[in-house]
RNA sequence: GCUCGAGUGGUGGAAUUGGUAGACACGCAAGACUUAAAAUCUUGUGUCCUUUGGGACGUGCGGGUUCAAGUCCCGCCUCGAGUACCA
C-alpha cells in the first residue's frame, strides 16, 4: 500500500505519548492559549461520531495556536458521574465506577486513535473523590455565604452573624429567604437550632421544599426528559408531582449579573440570547389582595397599570391559601381538579394551551383600590413556583386572561381608551387607560409609574424586578453522584470539616431507593461511610452539573491537593480562549459554570468573572433512530393458565405504525387478556384500547428496517421476554405464534432522523472509519461535511472523496514506485503562487473557523501541484505545516522523511507572501445589463478609461451592442466591466 | 404563539466587503486499463431549447433598491432549533 495510514497512524501516537509532545508547560514567555472541548459523559455506547467533531476543530486550532507561537493548554477529561451508569447497577449489581471505568477506558482508546493533542497528565474525572474533595469544598463555601446586594456580591455568612450580633437584620439587605426582622438582642437570646435555621435563609445553597415529578413505583424523582406521555420512559409508571426537602443555590441571587456580563463574552447572540430569555428579567410591582376572610395573597405584574381592569384572581393549585379560603360549597370541586393537576408534569401543564381549565374556590378578595369582590379561581397555567404562584388576571390585556374569562363566563372589562376587545385582549402597551380612577388618560408608561408609587404610598405593595430564573434544586436522590460534605443532627444540617473531606461513596447492597422511598444512600451502614457524624449524613447526592459546573478550572492545576486551583495559575491561563461545545447546554451547563465563576470570584479565589471568552457551538450530528411502540405497563395481561406468564409481567411492543392497539386484537391463543388496571385504557366501542408510548430500539438491533428479536429479547427490562406482535402474530420468548395467516413474522420499526445520543440509542461510533480510513481522513472528512455550527445527519458517502486527497497528497512527495522523491531546486512562479495563495486562505478560514473551506482549499493546493509535477522540498515543507493541523500523522511522517527530526508540532506557521500572487493580467468579466457575456485580459495596471477603451474596442463587445451606443459604462478595475445598452 | 437560524444542482456544500452563481467533493454517465469485476485514471455533468454558433431560465415565493442582488430592504411560504400559559 503506498500511504500505510494504519501504520504510520499507531508510530505517531506512539511518538507523540512518548515524548509528551502535547504537555502544557504552566509558565512561558509567549502568549497562552487556552482550547477546551465540553468533556463528555462516558456511556456504554462508547464515543460517538458527533463527540469528534467540536473535538477535532478544537485540536486543529490549538495545533495552528501552537504554530503561531503560543503556549498552549488543551486538556480533556470526562464527566463521570451519571445516570445511565447507575442504570445499568441496577440492572446488573455492577457498581457504577466499574462501569464507569470500563466504559472511559473505551472512550480513551477511541479518542487517542483519533490524534487529539491532548494533554492527558491534565485529565479530570468528576467521579474520582480527588476531584470530587474540590466539588464538596466549592459546594461548602456557597454554603457559608449569602448575597450581599448593597456590595453587589458574595460574602462569608461569618460575617453576616457578626452583623447580626451587633444589630440584627434590619440594616442586611441581602437576597435571601423571606426572614421576619430582628434586632441583636433577639439574636443573642435565639437558640442553635433557630440561629441556624435563620441563617439557612440567607445561605447561597440552601434546604428548601421543592416540587419534584415524583414516581412512586420506581420510588424515585424523574426528570421531564424521563417522563413520556406522563409515565415514566423506563417501565412506564404514572408520575406525580411532591414537595420535596431538597438542597438549592441561590442562583437567582446572581440574574442581574448573569444577563449584564453577557456582554462581556465573545458568544453568538442565539445562546445569549437563550440565556437572557431564560433568566427573564420582567419589572413590575408586587401587589397584596386581601381576601374577604382576612388573608393575603401576593402577586407580581409586569402591568400595574391595568390594576383596575382586575376582574378575577387565578391561583396555582399548589398555592398553600386554597385549602384555607376554600368554601365548603366547592371543596370537593377543587380538590378533584388539585388532583387532577398533580397527575400532570409542569411540562405539560404548560404545553397544552388550547384546553382551558380551572375550578372557583367560592371565596374573594378585595380589590385594593376600589374595594369590589373579586372571585379567586384555581387554574393549573399558574405554576407554584414561578413569582408567587398567583395572578391578578386582566382579561382585557391579557390573551390568555382573556380565554380564562370567556371560557367560565367572568365579566371583562375594558380600560382602554378606543379600543375593541370583542375578539381579543389588547396587548399592545399603547392605548391610554380609561375608568382607572387617578390613571385616567394616561398612557402605559406612564401609567405604570403612577400606580407603583401609588401602590407604594398606599402600602399594598411595591416597585419589584421578578426574573423569571429559578433557584436550581441541587439534590438528587440517586446512588452515582458526589455525596456532600453534609451531616445531621436532628432536622439541623452541619458541614464536614474540610480535613475530612473528601465524603466518599458508601458501599451499598442495591443502588435502589429504599422501601419507604429514602434514597439510595440511606442504606449504607454507618461504618460503610468514610466520614459518619451526628445521627446521620446526607443521604442525597449531588446533580450531573455540579462537577461540570468548575472542570475548566481543574485543569489549570490538577493535581493541587491543597487547593481546587492555585490562585497563581488560575491567574495565568485565566479564562478559557475558546470554547467549543453543543449550543444544547444554553441554560444548563453554560449558565451554571458562569455563576459559580462568579461566586470564586467574589470569594477572591480567581481573578475573573467569565469562564469562556469566546464559544462556537457545533451543530449537531443528527442520527437515524429506531422507533416501537409499547402498550402501558398498566395493562397487563393475565392468564389463570401459566403463572409465569404473570410473574414476569411482560410488555407488549407493537410496531410505531399503531397509535391505539385493542385488547381484543392481541388475539393469543389459550390465553386469556385480563385487564387488572384500567389506568391508561378507554373503553370504546371496539372494546378496550390500550394506549402506547413511542420507545426507542438500539439501532444495532436492526437490520433495514426489521428488528431483530433475538437481540432485542436479551435488552432491558421493557424489551426483555417481552410479547412482540407483528401483522401475523406474535413472538414471545423467541417463539412465533401465527394469529393471522396474511400477515408476516417480520417486526418493523420505523425511523426517524434526530439528535445522535445514547439516550435514543441511534449512536454511530468512528471506530469503523478510522479502521478504514485512517484518523487522518475522519479529521479532514468530518470538518469537510459543512460549517462547523450547522446541524448535519451522519452519512459517510463522502468519505471517499477525502481519503483520495491525502494519497493524492501522499503521492506529491513520492515516484511511481512509491518511493520519497523531493526536489531540492529553486521553486518555481506557479508553485509560489499555489502555496502562498494556500496560506492566504488557509490562516483565513482559521480565523474565522471555516474549518471545511480549509479542507477544499488543500484539496486544491493538491490538485494544482500534481498538475504541476511539482514535487519541490521548499514548497512541500510549507504546505505540510499547514496541513499537519488537519492530517498530523500523515504530516509527522512526510515530515520526518524531509530530513526533519523534530515533530512538526515544533515548527513555525508559514508567513504569507503577497508578491507571489501578483499578476501581469487580469481577465476581466465583461458583463452587458449585468449578464456576462466574454472574458478580456487586460494588464493589472491599466486604468479604468483605458479598460473601458479597450472592452468597447472588442470585436466580441460589438455583437452585444449592436450597433448602439452603450448608454453607461461601469469599471471596477481588477473586478468587473459592466455595459448598459 | 414567540425568539433565533436555515432554504443554492441528483447529494453535502462554496461564493469572506453587493461585482464571473454552483468552488471542492459525492453521485451519475461515457471512455481507458482488465478475460471479467473491483480499484485506478481520463472526460462530461444546473435545467430547458438549439440549426451545435449559441439562446432562454436559474439561489423557497412575490415585490423593491442598484449599472449589478444568493448577498441589501419590504411582505409572505416552508423547514429546523430553542422556548413559554412568565402574569
Amino acid at each position: 500500500m503506498e500511504y500505510n495510514f494504519k501504520e504510520i497512524e499507531t508510530k505517531w501516537q506512539e511518538y507523540w505519548a512518548e515524548n509528551k509532545t502535547y504537555r502544557a508547560k504552566d509558565t512561558s514567555d509567549k502568549p497562552k492559549y487556552y482550547g477546551l472541548s465540553m468533556f463528555p459523559y462516558p456511556s456504554g455506547a462508547g464515543l460517538h461520531v458527533g463527540h469528534p467533531l467540536g473535538y477535532i476543530a478544537s485540536d486543529i486550532y490549538a495545533r495552528y495556536k501552537k504554530l503561531t507561537g503560543h503556549n498552549v493548554l488543551h486538556p480533556m477529561g470526562y464527566d463521570s458521574f451519571g445516570l445511565p451508569a447507575e442504570q445499568y447497577a441496577i440492572q446488573t449489581g455492577q457498581h457504577p465506577a466499574i462501569t464507569t471505568e470500563t466504559n472511559l477506558n473505551r472512550y480513551r482508546k477511541q479518542l487517542d486513535k483519533i490524534g487529539f493533542s491532548f494533554d492527558w497528565d491534565r485529565e479530570v474525572r468528576t467521579s474520582d473523590p480527588s476531584y470530587y474533595k474540590w466539588t464538596q469544598w466549592i459546594f461548602k463555601q456557597l454554603y457559608n455565604a449569602w448575597y450581599n446586594k448593597d456590595a453587589k456580591k458574595a460574602e462569608t455568612i461569618d460575617n453576616l452573624e457578626v452583623i447580626f450580633e451587633n444589630e440584627g437584620n434590619g440594616t442586611v439587605h441581602a437576597d435571601c429567604a423571606e426572614t421576619p426582622t430582628f434586632s441583636a438582642a433577639d439574636w443573642k437570646g435565639y437558640s442553635e437550632v433557630e440561629r441556624q435555621q435563620i441563617l439557612m435563609n440567607y445561605r447561597l445553597t440552601f434546604l428548601a421544599d421543592s416540587w419534584v415529578n415524583w414516581c412512586p413505583a420506581l420510588g424515585t424523582v424523574l426528570a421531564n426528559d424521563e417522563i413520556k406521555d406522563g409515565v415514566s420512559e423506563r417501565g412506564g409508571h404514572l408520575v406525580e408531582q411532591k414537595l420535596m426537602r431538597q438542597w438549592s443555590m441561590r442562583i437567582t441571587a446572581y440574574a442581574e449579573r448573569l444577563i449584564n456580563d453577557l456582554d462581556t463574552v465573545d458568544w453568538t447572540d442565539s445562546i445569549k440570547d437563550q440565556q437572557r430569555n431564560w433568566i427573564g428579567k420582567s419589572v413590575g410591582a408586587s401587589v397584596v389582595f386581601k381576601t374577604e376572610s382576612g388573608h393575603d395573597i401576593e402577586v407580581f405584574t409586569t402591568r400595574p397599570d391595568t390594576i383596575y381592569g382586575v376582574s378575577f384572581m387565578v391561583l396555582a393549585p399548589e398555592h398553600e391559601l386554597v385549602a384555607e379560603i376554600t368554601t365548603e360549597k366547592f371543596k370537593t370541586a377543587i380538590e378533584t381538579y388539585q388532583k387532577q393537576t398533580s397527575l400532570k408534569t409542569e411540562r405539560d401543564r404548560q404545553a397544552d394551551v388550547k384546553t382551558i381549565s380551572g375550578a372557583f374556590t367560592g371565596a374573594y378578595a378585595l380589590h385594593p383600590f376600589t374595594g369590589e369582590k373579586i372571585e379567586i379561581w384555581i387554574a393549573d397555567y399558574v405554576l407554584a413556583g414561578y413569582g408567587t404562584g398567583a395572578v391578578m388576571a386582566v382579561p382585557c390585556g391579557d390573551q390568555r386572561d382573556y380565554d380564562f374569562a370567556g371560557h367560565f363566563g367572568i365579566d371583562i372589562k375594558n380600560i382602554f381608551k378606543d379600543t375593541d376587545i370583542s375578539e381579543a385582549a389588547y396587548t399592545e402597551k399603547d392605548a391610554v387607560i380609561t375608568d382607572s380612577d387617578f390613571l385616567n388618560d394616561l398612557p402605559a408608561k406612564k401609567a405604570i409609574k403612577l400606580a407603583i408609587y401609588e401602590i407604594e404610598k398606599r402600602g399594598f405593595g411595591k416597585g419589584q424586578t421578578n426574573y423569571r430564573l429559578r433557584d436550581a434544586v441541587f439534590s438528587r436522590q440517586r446512588y452515582w453522584g458526589e455525596p456532600f460534605p453534609v451531616y445531621y443532627k436532628g432536622d439541623t444540617p452541619y458541614l464536614v470539616p474540610d480535613e475530612q473531606l473528601p465524603v466518599t461513596l458508601p458501599e451499598v447492597d442495591k443502588y435502589l431507593p429504599t422501601e419507604d422511598g429514602e434514597p439510595p444512600l440511606a442504606r449504607a451502614e454507618d461504618d460503610a461511610w468514610n466520614v459518619f457524624m451526628g445521627d446521620r449524613m446526607e443521604h442525597n447526592t449531588m446533580p450531573g452539573w455540579a462537577g461540570s459546573s468548575w472542570y475548566f478550572l481543574r485543569y489549570m492545576d490538577p493535581h493541587n491537593a491543597e487547593a481546587f486551583v492555585s490562585k497563581e495559575k488560575a491567574e495565568y491561563w485565566n479564562q478559557v480562549d475558546l470554547y467549543i461545545g453543543g449550543s444544547e447546554h444554553a441554560t444548563g451547563h453554560l449558565l451554571y459554570a458562569r455563576f459559580w465563576t462568579k461566586f470564586l470570584n467574589d470569594m477572591g479565589y480567581i481573578n475573573f468573572n467569565e469562564p469562556f471568552k469566546k464559544m462556537i457551538n457545533q451543530g449537531m450530528i443528527l442520527g437515524n433512530s429506531a422507533l416501537v411502540k409499547r402498550l402501558g405497563t398498566y395493562t397487563i395481561f393475565q392468564n389463570p393458565k401459566d403463572s409465569e406468564f404473570i410473574s414476569d409481567a411482560p410488555h407488549f411492543i407493537i410496531e410505531s405504525h399503531k397509535s391505539r392497539y385493542y385488547l381484543e386484537e392481541l388475539d393469543i391463543p389459550g390465553q386469556t387478556p385480563i385487564l387488572i388496571s384500567h389506568d391508561l385504557c378507554a373503553k370504546s366501542e371496539t372494546g378496550w384500547g390500550m394506549e402506547s408510548s413511542t420507545i426507542h430500539v438500539d439501532v444495532n438491533f436492526i437490520d433495514g428496517n426489521e428488528l431483530n428479536l433475538q437481540l432485542a429479547n436479551n435488552w432491558h427490562n421493557d424489551f426483555k421476554n417481552a410479547v412482540y406482535i407483528c401483522s401475523g402474530g406474535y413472538w414471545y420468548k423467541n417463539n412465533f405464534v401465527r394469529t393471522n395467516e396474511n400477515g408476516t413474522d417480520i417486526f418493523t420499526i420505523s425511523h426517524e432522523v434526530e439528535k445522535m445520543s445514547k439516550s435514543k440509542f441511534n449512536v454511530q461510533t468512528p471506530d469503523d472509519l478510522v479502521e478504514k480510513f485512517g484518523a487522518d481522513t475522519l479529521r479532514c472528512y468530518e470538518m469537510f461535511l459543512g460549517p462547523l455550527e450547522q446541524a448535519k445527519p451522519w452519512d459517510t458517502k463522502g468519505i471517499n472523496g477525502v481519503h483520495n486527497f491525502l494519497r493524492k497528497f501522499w503521492r506529491l512527495f513520492h515516484d511511481a514506485e512509491n518511493n520519497f522523491e523531493v526536489s531540492d531546486a529553486e521553486p518555481d512562479k506557479a508553485a509560489l503562487k499555489t502555496l502562498h495563495k494556500t496560506i492566504k486562505k488557509i490562516q483565513e478560514d482559521l480565523e474565522r473557523f471555516s474549518f471545511n473551506t480549509a479542507v477544499s482549499n488543500f484539496m486544491i493546493a493538491t490538485n494544482e501541484l500534481t498538475e504541476q509535477k511539482c514535487n519541490n522540498k521548499a514548497i512541500l515543507s510549507e504546505l505540510l505545516i499547514l496541513v499537519s493541523s488537519y492530517a498530523p500523522h500523515i504530516a509527522e511522517e512526510l515530515w520526518s522523511k524531509l530530513g526533519n527530526t523534530e515533530s512538526i508540532t515544533k515548527a513555525n506557521f508559514p508567513t504569507f507572501n503577497a508578491d507571489f500572487l501578483v499578476e501581469a493580467n487580469f481577465e476581466y468579466p465583461v458583463s452587458f445589463n449585468g449578464k456576462m457575456r466574454f472574458k478580456l485580459s487586460l494588464p493589472t495596471e491599466m486604468t479604468a478609461a483605458d479598460v473601458q477603451a479597450a472592452v468597447l474596442a472588442d470585436d466580441q463587445a460589438a455583437k452585444y451592442l449592436d450597433g448602439k451606443a452603450p448608454k453607461k459604462v461601469i469599471v471596477v478595475p481588477k473586478r468587473i466591466v459592466n455595459i448598459v445598452v
